[in-house]
DNA sequence: GCAATTTTTTAACATTTGTTAAAAATATAA
DNA sequence: TTATATTTTTAACAAATGTTAAAAAATTGC
């Protein structure tokens, strides 16, 4: 769980002993590719770590999904939405390779906030992270062209090409298939 | 300071005497109509809380500025990146009514977070809070057309037409204002 | 290795939105 | 109130992206 761990530990800086009781709640889980993680309009009660595999999250408009997130190693699964409301989400969430998850009760984590003031501060700073990142994805997204976000996705991602279909990355990227296609044609 | 009292003690139950706490560290001020109170590129170390008036959070997008978030009565005026990271934010904050604000150093509430359980919670759930409106808004960008998003801004907003110029709100629709002219026409 | 399936690219055309500029409407200040 | 400045609307045209469909390329399963 070594991916895992290390993610815990950068959000922000536990004691030791919290660590390990946080490790204690983690159960390892092994999928197929193409299982779906989350479903929309369903409650969910577990937060994931990705310890080897990509997720994606996605919406439907009208017939067609819409890719708004990509998960890579390391990194949560979570509906925020349904995570901090208690309601259900809106994603449908899909592993795109055969994956090693840790899995996370809800409930123990939300214990682990109202008791400990260092998991009440790991957790808003999970929160904040979080924020930051949204928000820079956003402003991404209204700032830059889809040729400059695809060029920064593959600087930050540069095997996301070899692993997930361009469907999906070019939804992701705000443009049609077709669009994200001739980009690439333009640019070779 | 009724709308700013009623924002803090909405974003999670603080006992009495937190409340008390947060609120002695408040700092009244009036600005003018025109008022930029945070400018790009640079550390800010304070946080306000709006009690009359309303702003706007835009950047520059080559020579054209694009509002990107506006701030009424009750609402908190931040940028979450500074806040974060400490490093200087990116975005640009303009009063675009004359306005009465309570101030926050940023210090002070770092402060009540590293000491007081109960404020670590209300700041995750200020950070989460926020995660999940900046989706939302995310998402209606991706998912909503322009005009969705207008009558949805009226709904929410049903003022915003009489207080905020149509360019700016052009520009937070992520249209121009010809083109948000052309579907206010249509409407018609 | 080959056939079937899926994914990616290309092409032709339609639609939407942007750009520039001018006119109309509204707001501001002397 | 009137003149000036600002904001909003309208129009003509250009550019970018979407749509549909077919061809080409790559992947998968037997």
């Amino acid at each position: 769980m070594e991916k895992v761990l290390k993610t815990i530990k950068e959000i922000y800086p536990l004691p030791e002993n919290s660590v390990d009781k946080l490790i204690s709640l983690l159960i390892r889980k092994e999928f197929k590719k193409g299982h779906l993680l989350f479903k929309s309009e369903s409650i969910e009660n577990s937060i994931y770590f990705i310890e080897k595999g990509i997720a994606r999250a996605f919406l439907f408009k009208g017939e067609k999904e819409v890719t708004f997130w990509f998960g890579f190693e390391g990194e949560m699964i979570m509906s925020y939405y349904n995570y901090i409301s208690n309601k259900p989400g809106y994603e449908n969430i899909e592993l795109l390779e055969d994956s090693v998850l840790y899995k996370l009760n809800h409930h123990d984590l939300q214990n682990l906030f109202k008791t400990d003031i260092e998991f009440a501060n790991w957790g808003r700073k999970l929160a904040e992270i979080e924020l930051v990142r949204t928000e820079e994805f956003f402003i991404s997204q209204q700032f830059q062209t889809a040729l400059e976000r695809y060029r920064s996705l593959l600087q930050s991602h540069p095997h996301i090409i070899q692993r997930v279909q361009l469907g999906h990355i070019a939804s992701y990227l705000g443009v049609t298939q077709v669009t994200l296609s001739r980009i690439r044609a333009e640019i070779k």
